[in-house]
DNA sequence: ACGCGAATCTCATATTCTGAGAAACTCGCC
DNA sequence: GGCGAGTTTCTCAGAATATGAGATTCGCGT
């Protein structure tokens, strides 16, 4: 309903309708009953309570005692053998760790797709008000500093690709909305060796982020560090950006990209 | 093929092909093309190729520049909103923080489904081996420290009817292997207060667990300690059960199962 | 340039999914 | 303790849907 059309040439009618219905109960916060599934979906209800049968037996959704259901741990199963292959996560989280003690704000690990970025960890600091963020979850890349900071790194012909993909949806009175001011800002996170989301996403709210390079020194992820844009003040953002500098190193070191030695090319000016 | 047999009275053909798709993926360690995923799966290469590219659409498997299949992580987003409804993890994740501080060894925390446990969470300390675990994966109860631990504090009633369930499936010499002598573990395991894994699983892997009970005192999750057994030693049992109990304590008290106040019920003896 | 394996596409066919509706539950309420 | 509205479960004939043989195009190695 919400969702992207399922438009395309190829189609599997079961498969649009199953997916539709895992989109629908990884949206509701609370399980729905079989009826409430039908309904919202405009599936009959012999049609929905199959699907959720078959779907129940593969345990891609469970039900909840009072016969309501919700997404079902298989996904979490596969969810994590995604992201397995990238083998980032568990290799990186030390260095987050390390990272959230330093700066005593909330860190987090994200990958590109398409034109959005996932957040694929997040580590909070241990006296702080809760982030929003999900892990699993996706941001437009136009409006974050992981974003911005993949984006600024890679090379202009991908880039270029993804900036015209980009759909500048506008989130505060800050937002980049333009294909022109974006290709500024990336031009500005190059120069300075990081890139920052200045409450272009939420008010309030200040990023910076840096990308992890791989051996090829291209980005395959980003680190950031969040924060009240109270306390992650523009005169801290030097000294947290080398924090972050630090951290990316340890992780392309920790994935073999690049041997323990050498310094970081990206420099961080002021 | 080395899956579940997908008995059960409703069937969507569309469905299984597709999850077997998914398995396929998930279980190979490597991309796979179009041919290998027909013919691995006794799909004809049309119909292998029409469900990949709406799996694709549906960015439930992705594409590595090579034209080959992996699962994508549209998978980890719903995964992430799988166990989201639990919250636990995210509550529960400073709590194994300080665990893992004062053990120095690695902490897991897992949800019972089924006759399996999965595992939600692992912290492993600075400074250790690895742990082969994957989050998301799951193992059976009868040999994990986390499975006896949850059985032993679960209703006498449920805790037949997934003992009845259990396959006792054997993977190391300690193994328990019949319904008799995991009844006599769990009445142990309920005296002392926490379960104990002594190799059962896996040879020279000791682990610990205690279960994390709701307001009604129903366990709902597990944490656990694991460390090699020359380092996790028969004496040092006690004192880890208390950080244990006390981590536990925690996780409740922040998901607002018990009032900070009052002491724990389950007596740590010796 | 050529050839082989792999990927993509087309389309007529029958297999598979569909959905109306009937039956069996579940509660809340009297 | 039983009535009734709202759900869930089940059945089955019909028809839309997925299927797979095969033709075509692609991509790469020689």
């Amino acid at each position: 309903m919400r969702d992207a059309p399922p438009q395309g040439t190829y189609k599997v009618q079961a498969l649009d309708r199953a997916f539709s219905v895992l989109d629908l109960l990884g949206e509701s916060d609370t399980p729905l009953g079989l009826a409430q599934v039908a309904s919202s979906l405009q599936l009959h209800k012999s049609t929905a309570h199959r699907f959720l049968m078959v779907l129940e037996r593969h345990r891609m959704v469970e039900r909840t005692g009072n016969g309501k259901f919700r997404l079902g741990l298989r996904l979490f199963d596969y969810g994590n053998r995604a992201i397995e292959q990238y083998d980032l996560r568990d290799r990186a989280q030390p260095h987050l760790r390390r990272l959230v003690a330093e700066t005593e704000e909330t860190a987090h690990l994200a990958l590109l797709e398409a034109a959005r970025v996932i957040y694929i960890d997040k580590i909070e600091p241990a006296r702080s008000v809760r982030m929003i963020t999900r892990i699993g979850a996706s941001n437009p890349v136009h409006c974050t500093s992981v974003g911005k900071a993949i984006l600024a790194f890679l090379p202009e012909e991908r880039a270029a690709e993804i900036v015209r993909r980009v759909r500048f949806e506008r989130f505060t009175h800050r937002t980049i909305t333009t294909t022109e001011a974006l290709r500024t800002e990336l031009e500005k996170t190059r120069r300075r060796g990081y890139a920052v989301d200045d409450e272009e996403f939420e008010e309030g709210l200040r990023c910076i982020a840096v990308p992890v390079l791989d051996a090829q020194r291209q980005p395959v992820a980003a680190v950031s560090v969040s924060g009240p844009s109270f306390r992650v003040t523009a005169q801290k953002l030097p000294s947290i950006a080398n924090h972050l500098l630090q951290c990316v190193r340890g992780i392309s070191v920790d994935m073999g990209y690049v041997s323990a030695g050498r310094g970081s090319r990206v420099a961080v000016s002021a």
